[in-house]
DNA sequence: CGACTTTGACCCGCGC
DNA sequence: GCGCGGGTCAAAGTCG
């Protein structure tokens, strides 16, 4: 049957008009389309509208009512009877196969019968819509047919009518606004894309300056603060997250190898560890081999690329001229502390031990874990109980998944995904030092308890998520004389309710789809997955978020303006405006961020915060063990 | 039987 | 060059 308002209803691809068009499209039971309809009761509530409650017709007897149409004649003969039930048949089949032409039909079949024939004829015409609705007939089969009623279904009708066009409207205007904002999410991406090429063009050009920083590193005058701005090196020139494993400092060492392109090699060994990069896996394997035999079993990851078999992949065109250096240049690390009487926190993924060991000053034996929920996953992490504190468990994670996760592995893979992108995403210098504390206080805090301490004299970089300390921890920590200590300003966010927050779903699977691709690009998913509504609970904010937003973005827009390598703070920028939308939505925190150069040419960043927030300062061992 | 753990050996970097 | 310590390998053992 032709239904043409209910077309356009379903038709509806937001959907916000299930329910409305019931009365227009629920009439005709013959039409198996809307069975599913017919039998919710619901849509047949909204099926018996005033048109039919009136008649008590329901739909399903509405031929019945039609064949009684002929005994609306007075006292007519059984003959006559008989050839009116022909007759109405012969209507409805002819209506239902030329619905267009029903109302005529009906004019030419009643005209006997009905002294209304004209107004019928009249009134079908003026609504075509409604001969599949039995108004017309039903007004003829209770016998009855007054004038008066004909005009109530057909003020009906127009009510309908007039609602169905209201819906409709309302409809392709929520039609547009979508259209409106899918095409301004192009268009910002768009331009992000044509910013991001601009600034990598910027970066290449800018290289040879900062392989002459970087071999200022052999002087010994800047240790740690060099060792960052290698880094950003590598993640800025086209390195996926990946750069948190390993390869990060390698990249470096080759950004100083005559006639090689940093970038270009870090891409390559990121595309090298991402499982079937074949476009990138030859050279890569050179590479590869290139670093196996320069740092040997450092490369762990690259040799997770290809396996962990025992015959290790002959390592030749080593450069006798490598640099010392790049030895040193090894991993971003991400360790956790929490107090938990497992032998290991469960965070999700599956773990294989493959080594345990003793380390110097703990008596507490370190075992070494393997990811192993895909085969050649990079990631590790070691498990070791505090010396001090035997109840707090550390641990310490590696690399990055080259794998989904499942979601009860996201909180803590996104976390110490984002806070080694922290730690890697921006140079040490005092304008860094800020960026650097924006993005991780706009990336880790709903998932971190009170502080981060990112360590610089660690052979590797490391940030320590401290989850066992209380909200003011500051003088908890370790030496601050080589770390950079951040508190968190909001310690109330356990990681269970991370697992329901932002930063899983910013930072797990977005982060493993983007891993060919910078920071940057990798916020710019996180915008997209936003837009996507893969995180609505981010999208509303009230007055105070707003505010608290605003103050974020002044930072973040401040953190751009100071940091001479753009790309990684607007990187930086767009990730803690994220976050911070997020953080001010859950606990309308207002970070201070302050900055302070230690003896040693350390940066140390500090967050004050005050946190408005649920009060709840320890953070819940449990919700590592929820497994 | 496959997956996982244990554990001694090995490799490598680094400091002396 | 040597020893130490960190990290990894891989055979053997264990477990379900």
């Amino acid at each position: 049957m032709a239904k043409g308002s209910g077309l356009s209803i379903d038709s509806d691809p937001i959907g916000l008009f299930l329910h409305q068009p019931i009365v227009l499209n629920s009439f005709p039971e013959d039409d198996n389309r809307n069975n599913n309809h017919s039998r919710n009761p619901k849509w047949k509530l909204g099926a018996m509208d005033a048109t039919q409650l009136d008649r008590s017709a329901p739909s399903t007897i509405q031929f019945p009512l039609n064949l009684n149409c002929s005994h609306h004649q007075d006292s007519p003969p059984p003959s006559d009877d008989k050839r009116t039930v022909v007759n109405e048949m012969d209507f409805f089949a002819e209506k239902y196969h030329h619905n267009k032409a029903a109302s005529t039909v009906a004019d030419e079949k009643d005209s006997d019968c009905r002294p209304t024939a004209l107004e019928f004829k009249v009134n079908t015409g003026l609504n075509l819509l409604t001969t599949n609705t039995s108004s017309d007939q039903s007004m003829v089969d209770d016998g009855i047919s007054p004038a008066v009623e004909d005009k109530r279904a057909k003020s009906e009708l127009a009510v309908f009518q007039a609602e169905l066009q209201r819906m409709k409207a309302e409809n392709q205007h929520l039609k547009e606004m979508l259209s409106q904002v899918t095409g301004s999410y192009n268009a910002l991406q768009m331009h992000f894309v044509t910013f991001m090429q601009a600034q990598k063009a910027k970066n290449i050009e800018g290289k040879g300056m900062v392989d002459e920083r970087v071999k200022g590193k052999d002087n010994g005058t800047l240790g740690v603060p060099r060792q960052f701005m290698d880094l950003r090196l590598a993640t800025t020139g086209g390195a996926d997250e990946n750069s948190l494993s390993s390869s990060e400092g390698r990249s470096r060492d080759r950004s100083r190898t005559p006639g090689d392109n940093g970038e270009i090699r870090a891409s390559k060994e990121f595309g090298m560890r991402k499982d079937g990069n074949s476009g990138e896996g030859v050279v890569f394997d050179q590479d590869k081999k290139e670093f196996d035999r320069k740092i040997g079993r450092e490369d762990s990851p690259d040799q997770t690329s290809q396996g962990w078999g025992p015959n290790k992949i002959p390592r030749f065109n080593c450069p006798k001229d490598i640099d010392q250096t790049e030895a040193t240049m090894r991993k971003a690390r991400v360790s956790v502390r929490a107090r938990s009487e497992a032998p290991m926190i469960t965070d999700g993924c599956q773990w294989r031990k493959y080594g345990q060991k003793m380390a110097k000053g703990n008596p507490c034996p370190r075992a070494y874990y393997r990811c192993t929920m895909a085969a050649g996953c990079p990631v590790r992490k070691q498990v070791q109980r505090c010396a001090e504190d035997r109840t707090i468990l550390i641990t310490t994670y590696e690399g990055n998944h080259s794998h989904p996760l499942p979601p009860n592995a996201m909180a803590m893979a996104s976390t110490t995904s984002s806070a080694a992108r922290m730690l890697l995403s921006g140079s040490m210098s005092s304008a860094d030092g800020l960026m650097n504390s924006n993005f991780l206080t706009g990336t880790l805090l709903p998932c971190s308890s009170s502080m981060a301490t990112i360590s610089a004299s660690a052979p590797f970089p490391t940030v320590t998520l401290d989850l066992t300390q209380s909200p003011n921890p500051l003088q908890l920590q370790r030496p601050p004389s080589d770390q950079f200590q951040i508190p968190f300003p909001n310690p109330t966010q356990n990681l269970a309710n991370a697992q329901t927050t932002l930063l899983p779903q910013i930072f797990g699977q977005a982060l493993y789809n983007q891993s060919k691709f910078s920071g940057l690009q990798m916020s710019q998913d996180i915008n997209r997955s936003q837009l996507m509504g893969h995180q609505p609970q981010a999208l509303p904010m009230n007055q105070g978020q707003q505010n608290a937003l605003s103050d974020t973005v002044s930072a973040a827009t401040a953190a751009i303006a100071a940091d001479p390598n753009f790309t990684a703070a607007i990187a930086a920028a767009i990730t803690s405006i994220i976050g911070g939308a997020h953080t001010n939505s859950i606990s309308n925190t207002n970070a201070n961020l302050t900055t302070t150069t230690s003896s040693n040419g350390n940066i140390t960043t500090t967050s004050n915060s005050n946190s408005n927030s649920n009060g709840n300062n320890k953070i819940s061992n449990s919700s590592f063990q929820g497994n």
